[in-house]
RNA sequence: CGGGGCAUGGCCUAGUGGCUUAAGGCGCUGCCUUUGGGAGGCAGAGAUCCUGGGUUCAAAUCCCAGUGCCCCGACCA
């Protein structure tokens, strides 16, 4: 893609209003644009970061046995009525009336929705187990919308939904998806532990929170110094040494960036989607729910992963895998070695960023910094005369020139 | 929903009763020069000073109400 075409309009300085080192960076380097408090726009940028990170979900997902599906955002009330969330999910569920002044909700969960579509369709244990998941978007009527992207009103989740004849099923399942998401937040380069948590409005029994440790969390989670016990604080503060190995427990905040919760049957009982078992008697489906906010974990990514010029984009989820500047966009000989190697790259399909914007270098170098692509590659009036570019990793200070010949083999290597 | 802060061209800010015909930097348009860490010159465009009401001879500036945004708290899959 030529720089020179993308939609994108970095700012010099970030707005005043963004505090959050991933607020200021997503909007400084134009990934995203505010259109009202908690409801952002994707830019080009931020989309192409977004969906990579929809794909690494999508594939973890599909590995566990995953089927994709798309629910409505509107959902109406008598669903709600069932499970009694009507009022107690109130706020955040945002609530509307249609022309014949019936109500509707705009979906903050799926759980009612994928109960009632299930029920319909299982009557024998022969069904289970099975899950599905999709990736769309929620609705929450947030008291307050934070840190730019970190709590909104608006955004696509991952909600994946299981479904068992037993709860040693579901333990053995709930364990399997703990485990892609160890995979999901690995590949998208941050380090998220898992601690146990509470439920809240979603209910159930055992819950566990895969979290980020960064300043700007709203969460604070216990941590044991010993071993590695972990809970949201609001779970950990029952606790003066840690329960499992006495060693001394330590707050931080963290951003919750994924959730797993074993429903049971919760949501089964209430809204009567049973099954017929081996033994001939009608139970209860035993469910599990787990989540993944898209947007946020973009923008944990950026909060854990930043200097002072600009974001540091993990390999899989950066908007290109290459970044190359011609430096002096005036100088021919500068301009066809550049194209030519731009060309060559493409070929070797390796997603490239070329700036062949006419701006002076230090807009390029800086913009280069902010937007953060793993690699950048140089091409000067000194790096043609040798037939060279220049390498450089976005995480690292270390410069080095590569000949033109080496330059796909360095970058597939 | 309680507390606090902010609101001036697209962006960042100055101006805190009259010297304001609202200033500067960045950005934008045209021409020229320039090209290794946000380059220079010349010319130009661009502003309901958040909205409404009030005080005053006079309001971007003071007062009241509202709106929007940010932060803290409460709340929160």
């Amino acid at each position: 893609m030529l720089q020179s075409q993308l939609f994108t309009k970095t700012l010099h300085k970030p707005p005043k209003e963004a505090e959050s080192p991933s607020h200021k960076y997503l909007t400084q380097a134009d990934f995203v644009d505010c259109l009202a408090s908690g409801i952002f726009s994707l830019l080009p940028l931020g989309f192409r970061v977004h969906k990579k990170i929809e794909n690494i979900i999508r594939q973890e997902m599909d590995s566990l046995g995953g089927q994709e599906v798309y629910l409505p955002s509107l959902q109406p009330k008598n669903l709600w009525m069932e499970t009694g969330r009507w009022k107690t999910i109130e706020p955040p569920l945002f609530k509307l009336k249609d022309t014949h002044k019936k109500d509707l909700a705009l979906g903050s969960t799926h759980e009612e929705v994928i109960t009632d579509i299930v029920r319909k369709r299982i009557k024998s244990y022969k069904d289970l187990p099975f899950t599905l998941y999709q990736i769309q978007d929620k609705f929450r009527n947030e008291l307050r919308a934070t840190g730019g992207l970190l709590r909104v009103r608006e955004f696509v989740m991952k909600d994946l939904y299981s479904f068992h004849s037993d709860f040693s099923d579901l333990d053995k399942y709930y364990h399997k998806v703990a485990k892609a998401y160890e995979n999901i937040f690995k590949r998208c380069g941050i380090n998220a532990i898992q601690v146990e948590a509470s439920a809240g409005t979603i209910g159930g029994g055992e819950s566990h929170e895969f979290m980020v440790l960064a300043k700007t969390g709203e969460d604070k989670v216990a941590l044991c110094q010993k071993c590695n016990w972990a809970a949201n604080l609001e779970i950990g503060k029952k606790y003066k040494v840690c329960p499992k190995c006495k060693g001394k427990l330590v707050v931080q905040n963290s951003i919750e960036v994924g959730h797993l919760f074993k429903l049971g049957v919760e949501y089964s009982k209430k809204m009567k989607a049973n099954f017929t078992d081996k033994d001939g008697k009608e139970k209860p489906i035993v469910m599990g729910c787990y989540g993944i906010g898209l947007g946020r974990l973009m923008a944990t990514v950026v909060e854990v992963r930043h200097d002072k010029k600009g974001i540091i984009w993990p390999k899989n989820i950066s908007p290109f895998d290459v970044h190359l500047l011609a430096l002096q966009p005036t100088n021919k000989k500068v301009v066809q070695f550049a194209e030519n190697l731009y060309k060559t790259l493409q070929k070797n399909n390796i997603d490239i960023l070329y700036d062949d914007r006419v701006v002076s270098p230090g807009i390029k170098l800086n913009d280069a910094d902010l937007i953060g692509i793993p690699v950048r590659l140089v091409v000067s009036e000194k790096t043609q005369e040798k037939n060279a570019v220049e390498f450089k990793l976005r995480s690292q200070k270390k410069i080095k020139l590569i000949k033109k010949d080496k330059v796909v083999q360095e970058l597939l290597r």
